[in-house]
RNA sequence: GGCCCCUUCGUCUAGUCUGGUCUAGGACACCUGGUUUUCAUCCAGGCAACACGGGUUCGAAUCCCGUAGGGGUCACCA
């Protein structure tokens, strides 16, 4: 193999069998960061030797994930797309993982059994040690290291397994610091052995705390989402989803399988909201990437000061693995939704504007067609309400549909209260909105200040109350003004005459 | 169960290596008050933690031992 020009090379080698979740999308931003720190390089592999679970679908999926989170790979090739990224069962083809088994068999490091090869460990090796460079030293007595298959047999297509193709990957192509979960922990003597017996340097490891699912206990994973999708069609009767198959159904519901899809269709039929685990998740939910980045990179590092709010360019400046903590984290969902509030405030109108045009692009069509011009009104009344991208679609439901029923306690307080004063001025108001023009909020702004002096009220609240209590329903909605010019004078007209006829006593 | 790892406010964490400046700091959440036409924003204030038990020491969140709890791993899955 070329000797790399890079210093630092890190990589992130998933197994394209199913979505990049956000465990992934941490490993990759801390492997991304720290070549970045140091003018390194960051590659993408996959690692498909699992032939019957991997899937170009997934692979190709993950990859736009990376994208959108802004991570594309030093080895990614546009022009090649996810064609140009290695992956394993090519190279296996190609003869290397079999060129280095015999290499194994041949200096007696390794021995046929069955129809596998299993490397040797235990006495033959010895104790082994290797240094973290965030768990310290371990050290793993031989006793507790037996031989372990290298090799599948017949039936897997003699395919290498991972731990052998991890440790010959990570060597042909120059990986000096192998970032991943801690899961791996318990392999890494494995790794470092054969590394040892091929006479390989071994690279760095460093591995990553676990993210867990809030309230819970155990990894934040798609078992989160069928968990609660199965519990609440257990719980309500709910039955099978269409497009799925009831045997699937039944042992999903039965816990002999945890497949996603079904969690999905139950959610989809039920009107349920399962959480967001994979990037696709967050992405649909209205998340930025950059404060999704920002909140999951301090899950589990931080600079070392009371610095919370910072950008992957500060990261690419100062990520250091010594200061990735020990202990698993709780994801929270309440700090990363205002970390994205925190972000969707510090963007102008002008900079929010288009992100949001793009996610009702993508994700609410019919909302983006049906504001049309209104929509940079519409953008403005929501930039600081919304914690997401996706909040304006339901605070702003009103928008695109009239109540179909009114909140109690805000028609008392604001409409039928002091003998129907709310209502008088709903009347009253009605005649003076017919008049307004043109229909443009500053006009109706001067109309409605005017409104609340000439109707004897203490303050704006005099006129606005009631007619929010008209027209959405509830006590809520940005300015009154930019309410009024959001709905248009025949909808603002129809929806106050429905609301007096509803209430005429 | 064996082996490995972890343990500061409800949550993420600073502080631990180089004991004293820690009556333990910040952020999110929550509570209170203020600004505001509602909501949101913004401002001010508040609640809240060194898992437990032994040591060592003049002095321990910080060092040592033990206990408890949590997580991971024990595959022809990665």
């Amino acid at each position: 193999m070329p000797e790399s020009p890079f210093q630092v090379v890190t990589r992130f080698a998933p197994s394209p069998t199913g979505e990049l979740h956000i465990g992934h999308a941490r490993t990759v931003l801390y492997a991304w960061a720290f070549a970045r720190r140091h003018d390194g390089m960051f590659q993408l592999r996959f690692e498909d030797t699992d032939l019957a679970r991997s899937s170009d679908a997934s692979a190709q999926g993950m990859l736009d994930d990376l994208d959108w989170l802004g991570f594309l790979p030093d080895n990614y090739e546009p022009s090649r797309g996810v064609g140009g990224i290695p992956r394993q069962s090519e190279r296996h083809q190609q003869g290397r993982y079999n060129e280095v088994i015999q290499q194994l068999l041949d200096a007696g490091e390794a021995y046929e059994d069955d129809d596998t090869v299993r490397f040797k460990m235990g006495d033959h090796r010895g104790d082994v040690t290797f240094t973290d460079a965030v768990y310290g030293t371990i050290e793993t007595p031989a006793a507790d290291l037996e031989d372990f298959i290298i090799r599948k047999g017949q039936a897997g297509g003699f395919m290498p397994t991972f731990h052998l193709a991890v440790v010959v990957d990570d060597h042909d192509f120059g990986c000096t610091h192998v970032l991943r979960g801690q899961g791996h922990l318990s392999n890494t003597p494995k790794h470092a052995a054969l590394c040892d017996a091929l006479g390989w340097p071994r690279p760095v490891w460093a591995h990553l705390p676990d993210i867990l699912t809030p309230g819970g206990k155990g990894k934040m994973g798609k078992r989160d989402k069928s968990k609660l999708a199965r519990q609440h069609a257990s719980d309500q009767g709910w039955g099978c989803p269409d497009g799925i198959a009831p045997a699937r159904f039944a042992a999903f519901m039965a816990k002999e399988n945890h497949d996603t899809d079904i969690a999905a269709a139950l959610a989809q039929a039920n009107g349920l909201a399962l959480p967001e685990i994979d990037v696709a998740d967050f992405r649909r939910s209205g998340y930025l990437p950059a404060a999704l980045l920002n909140y999951i990179a301090l899950l589990g590092w931080n600079p070392g000061q009371d610095l919370e709010h910072f950008s992957v360019d500060y990261l690419a400046e100062h990520f250091s693995l010594d200061r990735i903590n020990k202990a698993n984290g709780t994801f929270d969902r309440a700090k990363l939704a205002s970390f994205n509030q925190d972000a969707i405030l510090r963007m102008s109108l002008d900079d929010f504007e288009p992100v949001l045009r793009a996610h009702f692009q993508q994700f609410h069509p019919g909302k983006l067609e049906q504001l049309g011009e209104h929509f940079r009104l519409f953008s403005d009344a929501y930039w600081e309400r919304s914690k997401t991208l996706d909040d304006p679609a339901t605070l702003g439901a009103f928008v695109f549909s009239a109540p179909t029923e009114y909140n109690a306690k805000a028609v008392k307080k604001n409409l039928t209260k002091n003998e129907n004063q709310g209502l008088r001025v709903l009347a009253a108001l009605r005649e003076k909105l017919e008049a307004v023009n043109p229909w443009d909020v500053s006009t109706l702004r001067e109309t409605l200040e005017q409104a609340w002096q000439d109707l004897g009220g203490p303050h704006m609240g005099h006129v606005a109350q009631p007619l929010r209590v008209a027209l959405t329903g509830t006590a809520v909605s940005p300015e009154i003004d930019a309410t009024l010019a959001l709905l248009g004078r025949d909808e603002t007209l129809s929806r106050i005459d429905r609301c007096l006829a509803e209430f005429a006593s």
